[in-house]
DNA sequence: CTCCAGCAGA
DNA sequence: TCTGCTGGAG
């Protein structure tokens, strides 16, 4: 009888012949295991890969990384998203060659004290690199033990939480947990999936409590999704010709919050198109004396919690304090500066068509 | 187009 | 509880 191989035996028995063969399981290295579970978090798996081998190349260990300038991390990362995960790596680098001797730390509670590390990431990286046996709970895992184990009892709860620890320290095979946390979300990811789970592949069919009760598409239970706003923005591509050069003005975000540390064209909130009112806006919110010529051009991006729709025009600068942020950048070197998704997009088109300015 | 998945920090 | 991004699916 199948059904009493331990549950835990079933899922490592499935990951041994359909497991992924992914660029940091060849090599089970503390600092590897770490840099791909950062990058892992909210991030797919598919997009982290050339990523993460990017990454091998350019800081092949702590050591290089915590040597690194915080513009040669973010130029990397960028495009991946939550740039706050690439700020704490570097931190936390440079936090292990100062007070760990350049080792990584081994216990759970120490690695949740490492800036970007939280409870997930810290029992992933002490399995899967040193093999203790701890239960990494992610949202693959929540859904497939709330569908194997029926738990019907909303996601947000602490209750939910509590049921799901439990379960899954009592089927973590000692010994081999690094192997089983990583056999799980494979599972999660492949079979398992959150819309039409693929249930008549599944191992464990047998043995789903959601399956046989016909309610694995209802589970786990999340909450209803909130309403995203939409924003508008205006953003200035300000071009400053001296002779045959031309350059454009670039401002450095904010340390914290969005997109932190990164380049952009300034940009202001609007509800108006109007040249004279977009100059102003721009003359209050950065002391810019500016005059509108044309639209270059219009994107629209999602981020987390809203929508925008910016559009980029051309200005010409006739006056105004340059501050700290700001900075006359040759087009030729945009590419040196990171960037988000949409100032990226427009800075390649502001090379590729200087003339539509 | 719109929808959706996915952990950490404050 | 709220904020942080992007790519891929539909």
């Amino acid at each position: 009888m199948d059904s009493i191989i331990p549950l835990g035996l079933r899922i490592m028995q499935w990951y041994e012949r359909n497991g992924r063969n992914l660029p940091w399981r060849k090599d089970k290295n503390p600092y590897r295991v770490w840099i791909s579970e950062v990058m892992l978090q909210q991030t797919r798996v598919e997009t982290v890969i050339p990523y993460f081998k990017r990454w091998m190349k350019r800081f092949p260990n702590i050591k290089s990384l915590a040597e690194s300038t915080e513009n040669d991390v973010l130029s990397v990362w960028e495009g991946l998203g939550y740039y706050s995960r690439a700020h704490n790596l570097l931190k936390t680098a440079r936090i292990i060659m100062r007070e760990f001797g350049g080792k990584f730390p081994r216990n759970l509670e120490s690695l949740k004290d490492l800036p970007g590390l939280g409870a997930y990431s810290s029992a992933a990286i002490a399995s899967i690199a040193y093999n203790e046996n701890q239960p990494a709970i992610d949202g693959n895992i929540r859904r497939v033990y709330s569908r194997l184990f029926d738990i019907r009892i909303s996601m947000k709860t602490s209750l939910f939480e509590r049921r799901i620890r439990r379960i899954a320290e009592q089927n973590l095979p000692h010994g081999r947990a690094g192997d089983f946390n990583q056999a799980l979300m494979d599972f999660g990811a492949m079979i398992c999936l959150p819309k039409q789970p693929k249930c008549t592949e599944c191992p464990l069919e047998d043995r789903c409590l959601a399956f046989r009760r016909g309610v694995q598409n209802l589970l786990p239970m999340v909450g209803q999704a909130t309403p995203i706003p939409h924003e508008q923005q205006a953003a200035a591509i300000i071009i400053h010709k001296r002779g045959k050069l031309s350059k454009v003005l670039l401002r450095k975000r904010s340390s914290k919050g969005l997109l932190a540390g990164l380049w952009e064209f300034p940009s202001v909130y609007v509800n108006t198109n109007q040249g004279q009112e977009l100059a102003r806006r721009f003359l209050s919110t950065f002391k810019l004396k500016l005059r509108k010529k044309s639209l270059f051009t219009t994107v629209k991006h999602s981020y987390s919690h809203f929508r925008v729709t910016l559009s980029a025009y051309a200005f010409t600068y006739n006056s105004g304090k340059i501050t700290k942020d700001f900075k006359w950048v040759d087009l030729g070197d945009l590419s040196e500066y990171p960037m988000g998704k949409v100032n990226r997009l427009i800075a390649d088109q502001l090379v590729l068509n200087p003339n539509e300015r």
